[in-house]
DNA sequence: TAGATTGTTAATCGATTAACAATC
DNA sequence: TAGATTGTTAATCGATTAACAATC
Protein backbone atom coordinates (compact mmCIF):
# COMPACT_ATOMS: atom_id res chain seq x y z
CA UNK A 1 0.00 0.00 0.00
CA UNK A 2 2.07 2.81 1.24
CA UNK A 3 5.24 1.40 0.49
CA UNK A 4 4.45 2.33 -3.40
CA UNK A 5 4.02 5.69 -2.60
CA UNK A 6 7.47 5.61 -1.33
CA UNK A 7 9.04 3.99 -4.13
CA UNK A 8 7.72 7.76 -6.20
CA UNK A 9 10.36 10.19 -6.62
CA UNK A 10 10.18 13.25 -4.26
CA UNK A 11 8.32 15.44 -6.77
CA UNK A 12 6.12 12.89 -8.01
CA UNK A 13 4.94 11.60 -4.49
CA UNK A 14 4.56 15.86 -3.69
CA UNK A 15 2.27 15.95 -6.33
CA UNK A 16 0.01 12.25 -6.25
CA UNK A 17 -0.58 14.04 -2.44
CA UNK A 18 -1.88 17.33 -3.94
CA UNK A 19 -3.93 15.30 -6.13
CA UNK A 20 -5.77 12.93 -3.84
CA UNK A 21 -6.15 15.82 -1.28
CA UNK A 22 -8.02 17.93 -3.92
CA UNK A 23 -10.00 13.95 -5.19
CA UNK A 24 -11.08 14.30 -1.20
CA UNK A 25 -12.33 18.07 -1.07
CA UNK A 26 -13.61 17.05 -4.42
CA UNK A 27 -15.49 14.07 -2.98
CA UNK A 28 -16.74 16.49 0.33
CA UNK A 29 -17.59 19.50 -0.28
CA UNK A 30 -18.45 19.77 -4.13
CA UNK A 31 -20.28 16.78 -5.01
CA UNK A 32 -22.54 17.51 -1.59
CA UNK A 33 -25.79 16.94 -4.19
CA UNK A 34 -24.80 13.84 -5.34
CA UNK A 35 -26.88 10.93 -3.40
CA UNK A 36 -24.52 8.56 -5.32
CA UNK A 37 -23.46 5.29 -3.59
CA UNK A 38 -21.14 5.19 -6.73
CA UNK A 39 -18.50 7.71 -8.26
CA UNK A 40 -16.74 7.20 -11.69
CA UNK A 41 -13.67 8.04 -12.38
CA UNK A 42 -14.65 10.34 -15.47
CA UNK A 43 -16.89 11.97 -13.47
CA UNK A 44 -14.07 12.83 -11.08
CA UNK A 45 -11.98 14.07 -13.92
CA UNK A 46 -13.97 16.20 -15.09
CA UNK A 47 -14.90 17.93 -11.75
CA UNK A 48 -11.43 18.65 -11.23
CA UNK A 49 -10.35 19.22 -15.11
CA UNK A 50 -7.69 16.40 -15.45
CA UNK A 51 -6.75 12.86 -16.77
CA UNK A 52 -9.42 9.83 -15.98
CA UNK A 53 -6.68 7.64 -16.00
CA UNK A 54 -4.85 9.63 -13.87
CA UNK A 55 -7.61 9.31 -11.21
CA UNK A 56 -7.71 5.50 -11.84
CA UNK A 57 -4.07 5.41 -11.74
CA UNK A 58 -3.69 7.60 -8.10
CA UNK A 59 -6.68 5.32 -6.26
CA UNK A 60 -5.09 1.75 -7.36
CA UNK A 61 -1.98 3.17 -5.72
CA UNK A 62 -3.53 3.61 -2.58
CA UNK A 63 -4.79 0.29 -2.43
CA UNK A 64 -8.85 1.31 -3.84
CA UNK A 65 -10.26 -1.70 -6.31
CA UNK A 66 -13.36 -0.10 -8.29
CA UNK A 67 -16.09 -1.85 -10.31
CA UNK A 68 -16.54 -2.07 -14.06
CA UNK A 69 -19.73 -0.40 -15.37
CA UNK A 70 -20.01 1.23 -11.61
CA UNK A 71 -16.82 2.78 -10.20
CA UNK A 72 -15.75 4.28 -7.50
CA UNK A 73 -17.85 3.49 -3.63
CA UNK A 74 -17.26 7.23 -3.02
CA UNK A 75 -17.38 7.15 0.88
CA UNK A 76 -15.05 4.14 0.83
CA UNK A 77 -12.93 6.68 -1.00
CA UNK A 78 -13.21 9.33 0.91
CA UNK A 79 -12.74 7.34 4.26
CA UNK A 80 -9.33 5.69 2.73
CA UNK A 81 -8.21 9.26 1.48
CA UNK A 82 -8.70 10.52 5.18
CA UNK A 83 -6.60 7.67 6.46
CA UNK A 84 -3.86 8.16 3.85
CA UNK A 85 -3.11 12.02 4.78
CA UNK A 86 -3.95 11.73 7.80
CA UNK A 87 -6.89 13.74 8.36
CA UNK A 88 -7.81 11.44 11.00
CA UNK A 89 -5.32 12.10 13.56
CA UNK A 90 -4.92 14.83 15.88
CA UNK A 91 -2.22 17.03 15.50
CA UNK A 92 -1.23 19.62 17.46
CA UNK A 93 0.33 23.17 15.79
CA UNK A 94 2.12 26.60 16.87
CA UNK A 95 1.72 29.83 15.04
CA UNK A 96 4.29 31.94 14.34
CA UNK A 97 3.37 35.62 13.96
CA UNK A 98 0.31 36.55 15.54
CA UNK A 99 -1.11 38.77 12.97
CA UNK A 100 -4.14 39.05 10.47
CA UNK A 101 -2.92 35.88 8.84
CA UNK A 102 -2.03 33.88 11.65
CA UNK A 103 -5.43 34.49 12.75
CA UNK A 104 -7.11 33.91 9.80
CA UNK A 105 -5.70 30.50 9.76
CA UNK A 106 -5.63 29.66 13.11
CA UNK A 107 -9.66 30.33 12.88
CA UNK A 108 -10.44 28.85 9.30
CA UNK A 109 -13.02 26.16 10.23
CA UNK A 110 -11.26 23.27 8.15
CA UNK A 111 -8.68 22.72 10.32
CA UNK A 112 -10.48 22.10 13.75
CA UNK A 113 -12.41 19.23 11.29
CA UNK A 114 -9.18 17.99 10.48
CA UNK A 115 -7.78 17.22 13.30
CA UNK A 116 -5.41 20.49 13.65
CA UNK A 117 -5.40 22.23 17.03
CA UNK A 118 -3.78 25.41 17.71
CA UNK A 119 -1.54 25.34 21.24
CA UNK A 120 0.00 28.60 21.04
CA UNK A 121 0.95 32.09 19.41
CA UNK A 122 4.35 33.47 19.42
CA UNK A 123 5.02 37.09 18.34
CA UNK A 124 7.81 39.99 19.41
CA UNK A 125 5.38 42.65 20.04
CA UNK A 126 5.06 43.33 23.66
CA UNK A 127 1.74 44.86 22.96
CA UNK A 128 0.33 41.13 21.79
CA UNK A 129 2.32 39.13 24.26
CA UNK A 130 -0.20 37.65 27.08
CA UNK A 131 -3.44 38.34 25.05
CA UNK A 132 -5.37 36.15 23.69
CA UNK A 133 -5.67 35.30 20.26
CA UNK A 134 -8.18 33.43 18.20
CA UNK A 135 -8.66 31.44 21.54
CA UNK A 136 -5.18 30.73 22.15
CA UNK A 137 -2.50 32.33 24.47
CA UNK A 138 0.56 34.73 22.69
CA UNK A 139 4.08 34.33 24.14
CA UNK A 140 6.66 35.99 23.47
CA UNK A 141 9.27 34.20 20.69
CA UNK A 142 12.08 33.90 23.53
CA UNK A 143 9.36 30.95 24.96
CA UNK A 144 9.03 29.24 21.98
CA UNK A 145 11.49 26.53 21.96
CA UNK A 146 10.72 25.75 25.44
CA UNK A 147 7.14 24.87 24.16
CA UNK A 148 8.07 23.35 20.86
CA UNK A 149 10.18 21.33 22.98
CA UNK A 150 8.17 20.90 26.47
CA UNK A 151 5.19 19.78 24.16
CA UNK A 152 6.68 17.84 21.91
CA UNK A 153 5.38 20.36 18.59
CA UNK A 154 6.19 18.88 15.41
CA UNK A 155 3.97 21.30 12.93
CA UNK A 156 4.44 25.17 12.92
CA UNK A 157 2.72 27.43 10.87
CA UNK A 158 5.47 30.74 9.95
CA UNK A 159 3.29 33.50 9.28
CA UNK A 160 6.17 36.22 10.75
CA UNK A 161 7.93 38.71 8.55
CA UNK A 162 10.06 37.73 6.36
CA UNK A 163 13.23 38.99 7.17
CA UNK A 164 13.37 36.80 10.73
CA UNK A 165 11.74 33.84 8.52
CA UNK A 166 15.12 31.72 8.37
CA UNK A 167 16.33 32.53 12.13
CA UNK A 168 12.71 31.52 13.20
CA UNK A 169 13.28 27.90 10.86
CA UNK A 170 16.55 27.23 12.11
CA UNK A 171 15.49 27.97 16.11
CA UNK A 172 12.60 25.49 15.64
CA UNK A 173 14.16 22.93 13.54
CA UNK A 174 16.65 22.35 16.46
CA UNK A 175 13.19 22.49 18.68
CA UNK A 176 12.29 19.45 16.90
CA UNK A 177 9.55 20.23 14.17
CA UNK A 178 9.51 18.43 11.65
CA UNK A 179 6.98 20.32 9.52
CA UNK A 180 6.73 23.78 8.29
CA UNK A 181 3.97 25.62 6.83
CA UNK A 182 5.83 28.60 5.45
CA UNK A 183 3.38 31.89 4.49
CA UNK A 184 6.48 34.16 4.29
CA UNK A 185 8.33 34.65 0.84
CA UNK A 186 11.30 33.25 2.04
CA UNK A 187 12.82 29.88 0.95
CA UNK A 188 13.87 27.70 3.62
CA UNK A 189 16.88 25.57 3.79
CA UNK A 190 15.84 22.86 6.07
CA UNK A 191 17.67 19.20 6.95
CA UNK A 192 16.23 16.26 4.62
CA UNK A 193 13.82 14.83 7.62
CA UNK A 194 12.23 18.02 7.78
CA UNK A 195 9.51 19.10 5.40
CA UNK A 196 8.55 22.15 4.41
CA UNK A 197 5.24 23.31 2.34
CA UNK A 198 5.45 27.25 1.00
CA UNK A 199 2.48 29.37 0.04
CA UNK A 200 3.87 32.03 -1.18
CA UNK A 201 0.66 34.53 -1.88
CA UNK A 202 3.05 37.19 -3.30
CA UNK A 203 4.12 34.35 -5.75
CA UNK A 204 0.12 33.91 -7.13
CA UNK A 205 -0.15 37.53 -7.17
CA UNK A 206 2.50 37.95 -9.53
CA UNK A 207 1.41 35.03 -12.29
CA UNK A 208 -2.26 36.56 -12.01
CA UNK A 209 -1.02 40.07 -12.74
CA UNK A 210 0.43 38.27 -15.98
CA UNK A 211 -2.53 37.55 -16.78
CA UNK A 212 -3.74 41.26 -16.77
CA UNK A 213 -1.26 42.67 -19.15
CA UNK B 1 10.22 38.11 -26.20
CA UNK B 2 7.09 37.58 -25.08
CA UNK B 3 6.59 35.45 -27.94
CA UNK B 4 8.41 33.19 -27.02
CA UNK B 5 6.85 32.31 -23.51
CA UNK B 6 3.59 32.28 -25.49
CA UNK B 7 4.60 29.37 -27.41
CA UNK B 8 4.88 27.26 -24.10
CA UNK B 9 2.36 24.59 -23.19
CA UNK B 10 0.03 25.79 -20.46
CA UNK B 11 1.32 23.81 -17.82
CA UNK B 12 4.79 24.68 -18.80
CA UNK B 13 3.95 28.59 -18.99
CA UNK B 14 2.47 28.64 -15.13
CA UNK B 15 5.55 26.43 -14.08
CA UNK B 16 7.86 29.31 -15.33
CA UNK B 17 5.70 32.28 -13.98
CA UNK B 18 6.18 30.30 -10.99
CA UNK B 19 9.79 30.13 -11.32
CA UNK B 20 9.86 34.06 -11.90
CA UNK B 21 8.15 35.12 -9.10
CA UNK B 22 10.49 33.26 -7.25
CA UNK B 23 13.39 34.41 -8.89
CA UNK B 24 12.11 37.75 -8.14
CA UNK B 25 11.26 37.42 -4.83
CA UNK B 26 14.45 35.90 -3.92
CA UNK B 27 16.84 38.28 -5.22
CA UNK B 28 14.42 41.41 -4.13
CA UNK B 29 13.78 40.00 -0.12
CA UNK B 30 16.25 37.25 0.62
CA UNK B 31 19.42 38.68 -0.90
CA UNK B 32 19.84 42.21 0.54
CA UNK B 33 22.85 41.18 2.35
CA UNK B 34 24.63 41.30 -1.00
CA UNK B 35 25.72 44.35 -2.06
CA UNK B 36 26.85 42.62 -5.46
CA UNK B 37 25.70 43.95 -8.20
CA UNK B 38 26.25 40.99 -10.18
CA UNK B 39 24.01 37.59 -9.44
CA UNK B 40 25.34 34.56 -11.15
CA UNK B 41 22.68 31.75 -12.16
CA UNK B 42 24.56 29.16 -9.67
CA UNK B 43 23.93 31.41 -6.65
CA UNK B 44 20.43 32.05 -7.27
CA UNK B 45 19.81 28.29 -7.92
CA UNK B 46 21.66 27.17 -4.63
CA UNK B 47 18.93 30.15 -3.02
CA UNK B 48 16.10 28.30 -4.76
CA UNK B 49 17.04 24.84 -4.43
CA UNK B 50 16.94 24.46 -8.57
CA UNK B 51 18.84 23.16 -11.07
CA UNK B 52 21.35 26.37 -12.56
CA UNK B 53 20.85 25.66 -16.25
CA UNK B 54 16.98 25.91 -15.60
CA UNK B 55 17.84 29.67 -14.65
CA UNK B 56 19.89 30.52 -16.90
CA UNK B 57 17.31 29.27 -19.98
CA UNK B 58 14.49 31.02 -18.08
CA UNK B 59 15.95 34.31 -18.49
CA UNK B 60 17.00 34.25 -21.82
CA UNK B 61 13.56 33.33 -22.22
CA UNK B 62 12.57 36.81 -21.25
CA UNK B 63 15.81 38.34 -22.95
CA UNK B 64 18.13 38.54 -20.33
CA UNK B 65 21.43 38.04 -21.50
CA UNK B 66 24.02 37.46 -19.01
CA UNK B 67 28.14 37.81 -18.92
CA UNK B 68 30.47 34.87 -19.06
CA UNK B 69 32.24 35.23 -15.58
CA UNK B 70 30.29 37.87 -14.27
CA UNK B 71 26.87 36.73 -13.95
CA UNK B 72 24.02 38.57 -14.31
CA UNK B 73 23.06 42.25 -13.35
CA UNK B 74 21.14 42.09 -10.83
CA UNK B 75 19.26 45.18 -10.87
CA UNK B 76 18.48 44.41 -14.44
CA UNK B 77 17.42 41.10 -13.60
CA UNK B 78 14.81 42.93 -10.77
CA UNK B 79 13.48 45.14 -12.55
CA UNK B 80 12.81 42.80 -16.20
CA UNK B 81 10.75 40.35 -13.71
CA UNK B 82 8.53 43.18 -12.44
CA UNK B 83 7.82 44.24 -16.12
CA UNK B 84 7.34 40.66 -17.21
CA UNK B 85 5.63 39.53 -14.18
CA UNK B 86 3.04 42.97 -14.54
CA UNK B 87 4.30 44.02 -11.19
CA UNK B 88 4.89 47.78 -12.11
CA UNK B 89 1.19 48.17 -13.49
CA UNK B 90 -1.68 49.39 -10.93
CA UNK B 91 -4.32 46.56 -10.66
CA UNK B 92 -7.60 47.02 -9.01
CA UNK B 93 -9.19 44.35 -7.56
CA UNK B 94 -11.99 42.95 -5.15
CA UNK B 95 -12.62 41.00 -2.20
CA UNK B 96 -15.38 38.56 -2.10
CA UNK B 97 -16.14 37.49 1.38
CA UNK B 98 -15.47 40.20 4.07
CA UNK B 99 -13.91 37.58 6.84
CA UNK B 100 -11.27 37.48 8.91
CA UNK B 101 -9.13 35.72 5.88
CA UNK B 102 -10.61 38.61 3.43
CA UNK B 103 -9.23 41.09 5.79
CA UNK B 104 -6.07 39.08 6.35
CA UNK B 105 -5.05 39.21 2.27
CA UNK B 106 -6.11 43.03 1.49
CA UNK B 107 -3.72 44.30 4.19
CA UNK B 108 -0.73 41.93 3.18
CA UNK B 109 1.75 44.41 2.97
CA UNK B 110 3.43 43.40 0.19
CA UNK B 111 0.16 43.81 -2.74
CA UNK B 112 0.30 48.09 -2.28
CA UNK B 113 3.69 47.53 -3.02
CA UNK B 114 2.87 45.42 -6.65
CA UNK B 115 0.22 47.25 -7.79
CA UNK B 116 -2.51 46.06 -6.40
CA UNK B 117 -5.39 48.11 -4.99
CA UNK B 118 -8.51 46.36 -3.10
CA UNK B 119 -11.80 48.60 -4.10
CA UNK B 120 -14.50 46.89 -2.23
CA UNK B 121 -15.20 44.19 -0.07
CA UNK B 122 -18.52 41.93 -0.69
CA UNK B 123 -20.67 39.82 1.73
CA UNK B 124 -24.07 38.96 2.21
CA UNK B 125 -23.88 39.32 5.93
CA UNK B 126 -25.86 42.37 7.17
CA UNK B 127 -24.17 42.80 9.76
CA UNK B 128 -21.06 43.58 8.27
CA UNK B 129 -22.34 45.11 5.01
CA UNK B 130 -22.13 49.00 4.95
CA UNK B 131 -19.11 48.71 7.52
CA UNK B 132 -15.13 49.58 6.59
CA UNK B 133 -12.93 46.61 6.29
CA UNK B 134 -8.86 47.01 5.87
CA UNK B 135 -10.03 51.06 4.36
CA UNK B 136 -12.57 49.99 2.01
CA UNK B 137 -16.35 49.59 2.32
CA UNK B 138 -18.13 46.46 2.26
CA UNK B 139 -21.07 46.13 0.02
CA UNK B 140 -23.61 43.90 -0.42
CA UNK B 141 -22.92 40.66 -2.78
CA UNK B 142 -26.30 42.06 -4.85
CA UNK B 143 -24.47 44.95 -6.04
CA UNK B 144 -21.16 43.21 -7.07
CA UNK B 145 -22.26 42.81 -10.80
CA UNK B 146 -22.59 46.37 -11.55
CA UNK B 147 -19.61 47.57 -9.32
CA UNK B 148 -17.57 45.52 -11.63
CA UNK B 149 -19.51 46.71 -14.75
CA UNK B 150 -19.12 49.76 -13.91
CA UNK B 151 -15.46 50.24 -12.50
CA UNK B 152 -14.34 47.64 -14.92
CA UNK B 153 -12.61 45.69 -12.83
CA UNK B 154 -10.30 42.44 -13.90
CA UNK B 155 -9.53 40.94 -10.90
CA UNK B 156 -11.52 39.13 -7.94
CA UNK B 157 -10.11 37.24 -4.78
CA UNK B 158 -12.81 34.60 -3.50
CA UNK B 159 -12.44 34.06 0.12
CA UNK B 160 -16.05 33.22 0.48
CA UNK B 161 -17.95 30.15 1.79
CA UNK B 162 -17.17 26.93 -0.33
CA UNK B 163 -20.45 26.35 -1.11
CA UNK B 164 -21.65 29.69 -2.84
CA UNK B 165 -18.35 29.84 -4.84
CA UNK B 166 -19.33 28.58 -8.25
CA UNK B 167 -22.48 30.73 -8.07
CA UNK B 168 -20.17 33.46 -7.61
CA UNK B 169 -17.06 32.54 -9.81
CA UNK B 170 -20.40 32.38 -12.79
CA UNK B 171 -21.71 35.70 -11.76
CA UNK B 172 -18.08 37.75 -11.89
CA UNK B 173 -16.91 36.40 -14.74
CA UNK B 174 -20.34 37.28 -16.81
CA UNK B 175 -19.68 40.72 -15.34
CA UNK B 176 -16.70 40.70 -16.89
CA UNK B 177 -13.90 39.50 -14.40
CA UNK B 178 -10.79 37.84 -16.19
CA UNK B 179 -8.42 36.64 -12.81
CA UNK B 180 -9.56 35.00 -9.99
CA UNK B 181 -7.75 33.82 -6.72
CA UNK B 182 -9.64 31.31 -5.75
CA UNK B 183 -9.28 30.83 -1.83
CA UNK B 184 -12.25 28.33 -1.53
CA UNK B 185 -11.88 24.37 -1.97
CA UNK B 186 -14.15 24.68 -4.75
CA UNK B 187 -12.95 23.57 -8.48
CA UNK B 188 -14.39 26.43 -10.60
CA UNK B 189 -15.01 25.77 -13.87
CA UNK B 190 -14.16 29.20 -16.37
CA UNK B 191 -14.09 29.22 -19.89
CA UNK B 192 -10.73 29.54 -21.94
CA UNK B 193 -9.79 33.41 -20.99
CA UNK B 194 -10.24 33.19 -17.61
CA UNK B 195 -7.48 32.54 -15.39
CA UNK B 196 -8.34 31.00 -11.95
CA UNK B 197 -4.99 30.73 -9.40
CA UNK B 198 -5.79 28.23 -6.68
CA UNK B 199 -4.55 28.24 -3.27
CA UNK B 200 -6.40 25.70 -1.79
CA UNK B 201 -5.44 26.10 1.96
CA UNK B 202 -6.78 22.96 3.36
CA UNK B 203 -5.17 20.68 0.43
CA UNK B 204 -1.43 22.46 2.36
CA UNK B 205 -2.85 21.33 5.23
CA UNK B 206 -3.69 17.76 3.87
CA UNK B 207 0.10 17.14 2.42
CA UNK B 208 1.44 18.44 5.48
CA UNK B 209 -0.34 15.82 8.31
CA UNK B 210 0.73 13.39 5.15
CA UNK B 211 4.19 13.58 6.38
CA UNK B 212 2.94 14.09 10.35
CA UNK B 213 2.10 10.18 10.47
C1' DT C 1 46.57 33.58 -19.99
C1' DA C 2 43.70 30.68 -17.00
C1' DG C 3 39.49 30.00 -15.14
C1' DA C 4 34.76 30.69 -14.35
C1' DT C 5 30.35 31.27 -16.12
C1' DT C 6 27.17 31.63 -19.86
C1' DG C 7 24.33 29.69 -23.63
C1' DT C 8 22.73 25.78 -25.98
C1' DT C 9 22.47 21.19 -27.69
C1' DA C 10 21.81 16.42 -26.61
C1' DA C 11 20.37 12.77 -23.43
C1' DT C 12 17.80 11.27 -19.76
C1' DC C 13 14.12 10.95 -17.03
C1' DG C 14 9.46 11.06 -15.60
C1' DA C 15 4.76 12.30 -16.21
C1' DT C 16 0.81 12.32 -19.05
C1' DT C 17 -2.10 10.40 -22.43
C1' DA C 18 -3.77 6.91 -25.58
C1' DA C 19 -5.23 2.33 -26.42
C1' DC C 20 -7.44 -1.73 -25.35
C1' DA C 21 -8.27 -6.14 -23.13
C1' DA C 22 -10.63 -7.65 -18.91
C1' DT C 23 -14.82 -7.62 -16.40
C1' DC C 24 -19.12 -6.80 -14.16
C1' DT D 1 -25.99 -10.20 -23.99
C1' DA D 2 -24.41 -5.43 -24.76
C1' DG D 3 -22.27 -1.70 -22.99
C1' DA D 4 -19.77 0.92 -19.77
C1' DT D 5 -16.02 1.32 -16.83
C1' DT D 6 -11.92 -0.43 -14.76
C1' DG D 7 -6.98 -1.68 -14.80
C1' DT D 8 -2.73 -1.71 -17.14
C1' DT D 9 0.52 -1.61 -20.79
C1' DA D 10 2.57 1.02 -24.42
C1' DA D 11 3.47 5.44 -26.66
C1' DT D 12 3.95 10.13 -26.50
C1' DC D 13 5.12 14.19 -24.73
C1' DG D 14 7.51 17.52 -22.09
C1' DA D 15 10.55 18.82 -18.46
C1' DT D 16 14.86 18.29 -16.26
C1' DT D 17 19.61 17.40 -16.25
C1' DA D 18 24.14 16.59 -18.24
C1' DA D 19 27.72 17.98 -21.22
C1' DC D 20 30.52 21.15 -23.38
C1' DA D 21 31.92 24.74 -26.60
C1' DA D 22 31.91 29.80 -26.55
C1' DT D 23 33.44 33.81 -24.22
C1' DC D 24 34.76 37.43 -21.18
Amino acid sequence: MDRHIDSLSLSGKKALLTRLAQFYFSLRDCLPCFECVWVSSVQLAQQLGVDDTQIRKDLALIGLKGRPRMGFKRDEVVQRLREILGLDKQHQAIVIGAGRLGGAIAEYPGFRDHGLSIEAFFDIDPAKVGTQASGCRVYHVDEMVDFIRSRNIRLAVLTCPVNVARGIASDIVRAGVKTIWNFTSSYLAVPADVVVRNEHISVGLAELTYYLK
